[in-house]
DNA sequence: TCATTTTATCTTGACGTCAAGACAATGGCG
DNA sequence: CGCCATTGTCTTGACGTCAAGATAAAATGA
């Protein structure tokens, strides 16, 4: 049962809901999941909204970012980028075109490796993501308001816990 | 800096070359929403494939187990479906095309208002969603294996005060 | 009553994503 | 040396989603 201290929230109603009708299965874990799911749908909304401010979503983001902070030169392959996004090699391909032809980036040939291309920040990406992340931090920062030290914490701890059981 | 006891992961890994590229930047809040996200994407692939041993994908399922543990007689307007399910009117829409065609929901005039339309779980509908469920919340409990009694509690708790500030 | 606003749902067009496979270059190995 | 498996990237076709707007019915209120 949801805990008496707290007011019962949009999950808890689904939950009570199952145990209403399929009162066999034990949904306790559906809770845990719901909340996370939700929660990070709130997030990645709010997070959007911070990047469109200048004229990035997520995806690009999440590109220019990696060439970013990998450093100087700026310059990744696209396997290198796919390896620490999560996303398949023709939704790379497709970011990675898009941001070509907003001047972003440029691609460029390996000589060691002629099946090998180079992706690099062009000085317009590197102004455009250097001006995002700083806004994105901030967004990041106002959006952890509603946690406490102790509890942000506590939360990255056990998220951190979570994940290494499946990375 | 990320605690000595645990070993580094890849959000720590994104972290680091921050702090290097960027040290005027506060990038704290990075390690819990990243991790947060990057837990998501896996449980959400995790989810879909559970669903598609029974031929179901996590949009379908939402809706059919929405109208499922609303109790008899096992019928909702598309506005209530869409209250629960954070998603847009366009999207509720085609979910609806897609389960009337596959024959596990019906469509039906609401006498009451002719705006409205009822939606009906089949008896088709009704049998497969049960299966899934049952499915489902079993696979759950697997994904949780991960974390001990204390940890889910500990875990929800903080998410539950999290969401909280969203909705 | 009748014009106006609101409500409920659907339509349209654009995106971002994925899985599967195509293609070309490279590396191993007999 | 030459065949074959592997690697790196891109292409294709299908989905699921959204925002914006279209439609139609119902509620409001002058």
């Amino acid at each position: 049962m949801a805990p008496l201290s707290r007011a019962m929230d949009h999950v808890d109603r689904i939950l009570a809901q199952w145990k209403q009708e399929r009162p066999d299965l034990d949904v306790e874990p559906m809770g845990l999941l719901g909340r996370l799911a939700r929660l990070r749908t709130r997030l990645a909304r709010e997070t959007e909204k911070a990047l469109a401010a200048h004229g990035l979503n997520a995806a690009s983001f999440d590109v220019l970012a990696t060439l970013r902070r990998a450093g100087p030169p700026y310059r990744l392959s696209p396997g290198d980028l796919l390896a620490t996004t999560m996303v398949s090699s023709g939704t790379m391909t497709n970011r990675l075109d898009q941001l070509e032809k907003a001047g972003l980036i440029e691609r460029a040939h390996n000589p060691e490796d002629r099946r090998s291309v180079i992706i690099a920040l062009t000085p317009k990406g590197f102004a455009l993501v250097d001006a995002a992340v700083t806004a994105h931090v901030e967004n990041q920062h106002r959006l952890l308001e509603a946690l406490g030290t102790d509890e942000r914490a506590a939360l990255d701890g056990l998220l951190r816990r979570f994940l290494a059981a499946f990375e």
